[in-house]
DNA sequence: CGCGACGTGTCCGAAAACGGCGAGCCCTGG
DNA sequence: CCAGGGCTCGCCGTTTTCGGACACGTCGCG
């Protein structure tokens, strides 16, 4: 198993559940922030949880809120602690994503070259991939050098609502525009 | 890393030190009980812990001090709230050590038939030696089927330290005599 | 009596396979 | 000419796979 799932195993204090118009989300925490956001049927979906169901937790509570509001339509950044476990390489694009602003795209490359390995552009494919915070950390913001989707953890009709969804919040349009499909 | 210690380290809740006559401890607590005891620099430490220092955590001093008390010589048995994680086999070798009176011992050939394994000696050598609550769970109480130590994460001397401790505290010299080098 | 072979479950290291990519090349079709 | 589509090939971190090594004991042969 994944170095993050099984963290996710054994770390988790807590868990919730929450309906969204893209389907039902498994969330999950431990002591120290958010952990875990899944669609249900997603890939890497971490299956069962032995943690206890806890609808009431304060953080849960929040994220699901936030989630709520933003399924909504509006804008806000999320504003959690969240309790990001992996690779050091992982986490290096994992935060990265966390600047990309709502309403912006950047290609797989981009995020390479910020991190600071810019050869690397597959290898975080395979991070992006794999990013345990669905929606909140935003993996649906990157995309293949032609535009093209590529690919998505959730499926990518989610992906594109997703991405349709931030496209008429944006503040405005900001840096790299998507190319092609969103063009 | 082996799934004990992984475990450890992502669970792990409060960490303390205690002092003993034959070294260092590092004592590690989870939410639901004590998860690890190690000697400094035994096999299979598991290093640096990322959990807070905390002395006067209650689970945590219960611990020392009924470790004090075993190494003053006490013979009163260890009860505490014990959380172990091992793959089932292990599991099942760590409960049966458990049940090896003070002043007892057994052989590993004897283990693998009390938990149903009889041809598995080998393995269960394997587990004993990841036992990770030393002196608590007492993995030193196992021997060769000659009666040889054969080993101890801990080191030799230890384990001798350990038996020769308990030998003259027991009740009385319960089951199997330590054949050989302790007759 | 001594020696070697096997059974057994788990960890460890090395090696190979596998992706949510991207650039370069050629080819087609306007 | 130029724009696009399909192909091949390098890129790189992670995961999977595989072969040995062990805190032993029994059995079969010389």
């Amino acid at each position: 198993m994944s170095q993050t799932l099984q963290f996710i195993h054994a770390a988790c204090t807590a868990q919730a559940r929450l309906a969204t118009p893209l389907g039902e989300m498994l969330l999950a925490r431990t002591a120290s922030g958010l952990a875990g956001a899944w669609f249900d049927g997603q890939q890497h979906h971490p299956g069962e949880l032995a943690a206890p169901q806890r609808a009431n937790d304060p953080l849960l509570r929040d994220a699901m809120q936030q989630l709520t509001r933003y399924f909504a339509g509006e804008s806000r950044p999320f504003k959690l602690p969240l309790d990001l476990h992996g690779t050091a390489f992982q986490c290096r694009v994992w935060r990265a994503l966390q600047d990309i602003a709502l309403g912006a795209t950047l290609r797989y490359g981009d995020v390479a070259s910020r991190i600071g390995a810019p050869t690397a552009s597959r290898a975080v494919g395979a991070a992006v991939g794999r990013n345990p915070l669905s929606v909140i950390v935003p993996c649906h913001r990157v995309l293949g050098a032609a535009g093209a989707l590529t690919g998505y953890a959730g499926g990518l009709d989610r992906k594109v609502a997703l991405l349709q969804l931030e496209r008429h919040r944006a503040p405005q349009p900001t840096r790299t525009q998507p190319i092609g499909a969103f063009a």
